[in-house]
DNA sequence: CTGTTAGCGCGTTCAT
DNA sequence: ATGAACGCGCTAACAG
């Protein structure tokens, strides 16, 4: 039953007595070729089932048609719907999608761009690990010919290509939905603070504040390394200030799950005594009873097939290879983030 | 900046005055190689930063290093949760993992299997689509002698490699567990007939009914196609029964929260007038107010590493190729669920 | 111990 | 319109 050897243009060749090239050509529609000729290696090539062997054709044309995405994980819908953004393109554009996950393990991220540039990855779709604060795996990529794409978790650094969204919108909208639900204790719940959307959390909540002259507590911005852990002593602190926060404002609802789980222990009712609002907007949270009353969405979708087409078109470039020693520029897409609100009270 | 080209060994053989066969054995601590080449050709390979071009050795040696891996979605936590387990053996075994979704689309997962095999892959892993009922695009594998583990969402058929968690002992536990909380009417919400584990669980619920004397109604038996207006359809037939159900097993984690939300929008409130039990056990019930009262743990990292775990298995006989045509045997890896007990009441 | 060579499957000149 | 020959990077069989 197992045919030991799968059919190649030169078996065809053989049984046809033809040479190799006039399959290769026949097989690709080259003007050169009698009609007559053309389709009997056709029809020949569909009796076989013959299929190029990609691995030869890679291998000649130096090229994988493989991507390498790197993520934190896979277990957050937000990224697992990234993903899907990135496959719809890439497969659009006949390239395979290598996964792999950091776990947010600064090593582990750079294990894995070393294996993924052995195997010689045309292109790299990459978000960070939240304590990744060194790029130099990535920068080295760059002598290879192998062009990254960032989203979401992208390097605070200028020169990268990135797709984001931005928390300069959505956190003012969160912050001024909140205010105008009365609520003057606002507690931050950040990420770590060399993540940029930390920073930038941060900064527009001041500005906000500023604008609306609130009293400014920095005992109430606090942030968590995105362990459950970590929240939830970020929570312990932000509860133990006087007077409490009504309200807090959480990196991304999976953060405000274990923030939400830590009030309720301590008889606190979601939504009543304490709000949340947090970002990425996931559909888990439509399960809850007492979902955060806003989130930001993030179009984590649209980031992935965002960053999949600058890559491919990043590919397409270096295809041609003819690259006019352009001075270096980069992509930088930033998508503002929406507030959905949940729950009007 | 751009080192246009990559160190190959016929590069450090010409830089050495060796041949390249000379600092291929080297390279690979061939025992008849001298020391002293052997440490040269090593040496100026680190400091020209050698790596090897895999897509050559995969070429020459006929294989790729690559397992595909197709499943319904990433999005399930039980599925992302299975990759890890993947994952984790496949590196171990340093070989790369294609990823692709069907999203529970035979017509998808026919050009995934296709793709990949014509990419050559080494191995597949596979947890089938809810509708596939056919599996002539995975039995075609056989003559490219591609292996196929299966996983989760297995064929019905015996002439195939599967690891799953069979139903018998946790859908036991369950009814049982229900029945002892002083249930009598307890709903089933299945998926697709053709599923082995919709079957597997009728018959137990069937048994164990049997068992305990209690009344049987098929009209308790119901079935959804895994999408929400599928769910929501089955549980307006489940609550339209008289007397209804006082407790429902659902047949995953996702599906028992989409019926959960039905029945609170029907006034019904979870754990006292309707209780839920399901299977898969996953983290992110355990962020409700109100869980299922008990899942039946699936172990998607066990059966994601014992899947690969089988693969390798399967790929290391194929390599020495000298495979005495046995009998064909299958490897059938069945893994017990477990009831996990969430709420008390 | 080391070098020479063939060949994996394909696309691509360069001839004819 | 077609064929012959080369080479991509590497391994392995064969020769010294």
């Amino acid at each position: 039953m197992k045919e030991d050897k799968l059919p190649t243009i030169k078996e065809i060749a053989k049984q046809l007595n033809v040479s190799v090239s006039t399959v290769s050509r026949a097989l690709h529609n080259h003007p050169s070729i009698g009609l007559r000729t053309k389709m009997r290696v056709q029809q020949l090539a569909q009796q076989l089932d013959y299929e190029p062997n990609q691995a030869a054709i890679f291998f000649k044309q130096r090229k994988t048609s493989t991507i390498g995405v790197v993520l934190p994980n896979l277990k957050e819908e937000f990224f697992s719907e990234a993903i899907n953004g990135i496959e719809e393109i890439a497969t659009k554009h006949k390239y395979n999608v290598l996964i792999s996950q950091s776990r947010d393990d600064t090593e582990r991220e750079r294990m894995i761009v070393a294996t993924m540039k052995n195997n010689r990855v045309d292109g790299l779709i990459v978000s960070l690990g939240a304590n990744t604060t060194t790029y130099d795996h990535f920068t080295a990529l760059k002598k290879y010919g192998i062009p990254v794409v960032f989203f979401d978790r992208v390097p605070s650094l200028p020169d990268f290509n990135k797709v984001y969204s931005n928390m300069n919108s959505g956190t003012r909208e969160a912050i001024e939905f909140l205010i105008a639900k009365g609520h003057r204790r606002i507690g931050v719940l950040n990420g770590p603070e060399q993540m940029r959307s930390s920073q930038e959390r941060t900064d527009t909540y001041m500005q906000v504040l500023v604008k609306r002259r609130l009293k400014i507590d920095l005992g109430l911005v606090t942030s968590t390394d995105l362990t459950r852990e970590g929240t939830l002593k970020a929570m312990g602190h932000l509860l133990s200030q006087r007077p409490k926060p009504t309200a807090i404002l959480a990196i991304n609802d999976y953060i405000a799950l274990d923030a939400m789980q830590y009030a309720r222990q301590q008889k606190l009712r979601i939504n009543k005594d304490i709000c949340f609002v947090s970002y990425a907007n996931l559909s888990i949270t439509t399960y809850l009873q007492t979902p955060p009353m806003a989130s930001v969405e993030q179009y984590p979708y649209r980031q992935g097939s965002e960053a999949a087409e600058i890559l491919m078109e990043l590919l397409s470039k270096t295809d041609h290879d003819g690259l006019p020693p352009e001075p270096e520029t980069f992509r930088n897409v930033v998508i503002n983030g929406q507030l959905v609100i949940h729950s009007k009270r």
